[in-house]
DNA sequence: TGCACACATAAGAATATACTTATACAATGA
DNA sequence: TCATTGTATAAGTATATTCTTATGTGTGCA
């Protein structure tokens, strides 16, 4: 694995904590393999958009994802110039993964596709 | 990676959430590295007695790691045969080195070797 | 301009976490 | 048998975490 720059244990702690947590690790898992809006996540997770919305900002305030905005909408997406953004992708592919709950979206047609 | 059985996304994440401490990393850490007592853990963090002990029940609890006992001393080890040991690998493998906190033992005289 | 929608933020509450101090337990050795 | 040493456990406390509800902000559209 080559990184950009070397990683502190602290560092590493840091980042095990934050997908240490099921909704996020999801979140970041799910991010792994597509582009999603908050909206989406809350029918995910059947979860209130404030919390999904406090999940993200954690993510988003240590630089793991980051957003784009088309419309109304904020478009999360893993942060690929992480510097530890290989760490990240090292810890979370031996984590099942999380289209079918996508592919369950696109099914009810809740799925947001604005491109 | 091969898994002895397929993880949930819940097990993935509270395995990172055990790890998303820097005690308890810097621990599984440097027990892949050696098998290590209680009391060199005080030692090296700097930590109460029973802080380090509770630290290590979580992880003992969990599976992460085995004790053996040699006379008064309780040894920690990494356990290999828990479910989940290669993706414990695979998640401390980018965790830099604990080796030379060892040898900072060592060097004082305070590592405990009694095999 | 004003309303509706997607999302963010603030404040508060319930729970979880990680320490502390005190004490119990297990093994050794005099 | 008793004291000492290494470790575990219990109980309490301070802080962190993750929700909830309420409200603010930005964008699109009639």
């Amino acid at each position: 694995m080559i990184f950009n720059q070397t990683m502190e244990l602290e560092t590493a702690a840091s980042i095990l904590k934050l997908l240490g947590d099921k909704t996020r690790l999801a979140m970041v898992k799910i991010l792994s393999e597509n582009e999603c809006c908050v909206c989406e996540f809350v029918d995910l997770f059947e979860m209130s958009q404030p919390a999904v919305s406090q999940h993200l900002r954690k993510l988003r305030d240590s630089g793991l994802v980051k957003e784009r905005r088309k419309g109304q909408w904020i478009y999360y997406s893993l942060n690929s110039s992480y510097p530890y953004h290989p760490y990240v992708l090292q810890v979370i592919q031996g984590v099942p993964s999380q289209r079918y709950r996508i592919e369950e979206l696109e099914t009810q047609g809740k799925r947001i596709s604005c491109d």
